[in-house]
DNA sequence: ATCTGGGGCTGATCTATATCAGCTCAGTAT
DNA sequence: ATACTGAGCTGATATAGATCAGCCCCAGAT
């Protein structure tokens, strides 16, 4: 079985798979599809019977107010799923937008709600991954509610890279990074003209370099330092316990 | 069986619970405690291998930052799991506290980890229930984020009463409720000094009044139009569908 | 009957961040 | 070759909300 597909090596680091299982995974990812920046691949308000796993590329969920305002609730990576939240909750209720051109993988509810009847082991892994999830959007409320903008954004790339060390694409050096300042402002609360100022700041006091679609962790000592960083939640979730 | 088991109440809305799962669900209900106001039910960073579902009172769900402030991710109310992620990602990465004197029946770890292999429509239920939490993390992380103090304050206000409202402890005329103004302000990103003064001011222009334990909605509709809340996924969130 | 502490309330001051306005630069379309 | 566009960058100014300091009121403890 292929251990390459995003999703399986997820969900296999949390719990030892069967084969029947890894076949039903397997015959998920048959149902392809691709997606461009600028498409958007869920509206908010939308009734929605499907949700997607990501294959490659980065997305984004967020939430529009009213006032033309968005918060951008999430960057979704490799491995994670989209929509998820909407498929049991029946309305969306967020976006979701490709950062870069994205593959995805469709599940539509009744399979995926079928699945969880059959294969229950299955269910328990959903739960864990949702759990992971959750506690990235938690992570977010802190930076947002209690962090001054400096701490917020090293923060922020501190825990991006963690995720993305897990699944491969990033380490201690730095990653490529498809954000804009702008997305990043809408992730943070903050304006696209502060979050420039900030990222400035931190170069020039050799903590981090974002440029060019690449963080570069000058000294990753001093920025976990700084922001407070405890990563201590996120080693344990990429742990087998089960 | 007792449909008046907070819990039971709750998943039931959301599927046609069987014998066997109520039974198991009232048989959880054995294991019961109490928490006085200022004994925390789970520490910060506590290996943990225990949840618990809340009978009666309220309670809160924070994180701690290095330099002492905190932040408030929600509030539970009866119905509502205290520490399920915990429980799945082995570690707590938040804490606990009651915010009046409640009642708790506790879930161990292998008795839930059980019960989702073997009946796998609760698996689903609380999936479901999970999908719920983390829609109130969200709506709290766009308060934060995106709206000014007034709006947040009353976006806050009306989203606990929607979710009281779901509970039959509430209504559009208001709610009991409490919440001192220093835990509003840990859970809104603001200094309870400045929730009093929204809260003067909310009540100057005759839209909410919150004093001496209960919130009273002076004016529903201008409050929500005010507020820009949208209440559609909490009346969705309580929909049967399956 | 007085003290104590927690919660609520208020004005004065300070500061972090938004907003505004405009610049550079690279890539791309004309 | 020229204009156009989007992203990044910067200084000047405005303002929302924090912080500080201190008040009142009430309930429970001494």
């Amino acid at each position: 079985m292929d251990k390459n597909i995003p999703l399986i090596r997820k969900l296999g680091a949390f719990i030892a798979l069967s084969e029947s299982e890894l076949s039903f995974l397997a015959s998920l990812h048959k149902r392809r599809r691709t997606f461009a920046v600028g498409s958007d691949l869920v509206h908010q308000g939308q009734p929605d019977q499907a949700a997607y796993v990501l294959d490659s590329g980065w997305a984004c969920s967020y939430k529009l107010l009213e006032n033309g305002q968005r918060q951008i609730v999430d960057f979704q990576i490799p491995g994670d799923f989209l929509g998820l939240r909407s498929l049991l909750l029946n309305v969306s209720d967020h976006g979701i937008e490709p950062v870069t051109d994205i593959k995805v993988t469709k599940i539509c509810a009744t399979d995926f709600l079928n699945a969880l009847e059959h294969t229950p082991r299955l269910a328990t892994a959903v739960l864990w991954a949702m759990s992971c999830d959750e506690a990235t959007v938690v992570e977010r409320l802190v930076d947002v509610g209690r962090r001054n903008s400096t701490e917020r954004v090293a923060h922020f790339l501190l825990e991006l890279g963690a995720r993305l060390t897990l699944v491969g694409l990033g380490s201690t050096d730095g990653y490529a990074c498809p954000l804009t300042q702008y997305l990043l402002a809408d992730a943070l609360g903050l304006s696209a003209v502060h979050v420039n100022r900030v990222l400035r700041q931190l170069r020039e006091e050799g903590m981090v370099t974002f440029q060019n679609g690449f963080v570069d962790f000058d000294n990753y000592d001093q920025l976990v330092n700084f922001a407070g960083f405890e990563q201590s939640y996120m080693d344990k979730a990429g742990q087998l316990r089960y």
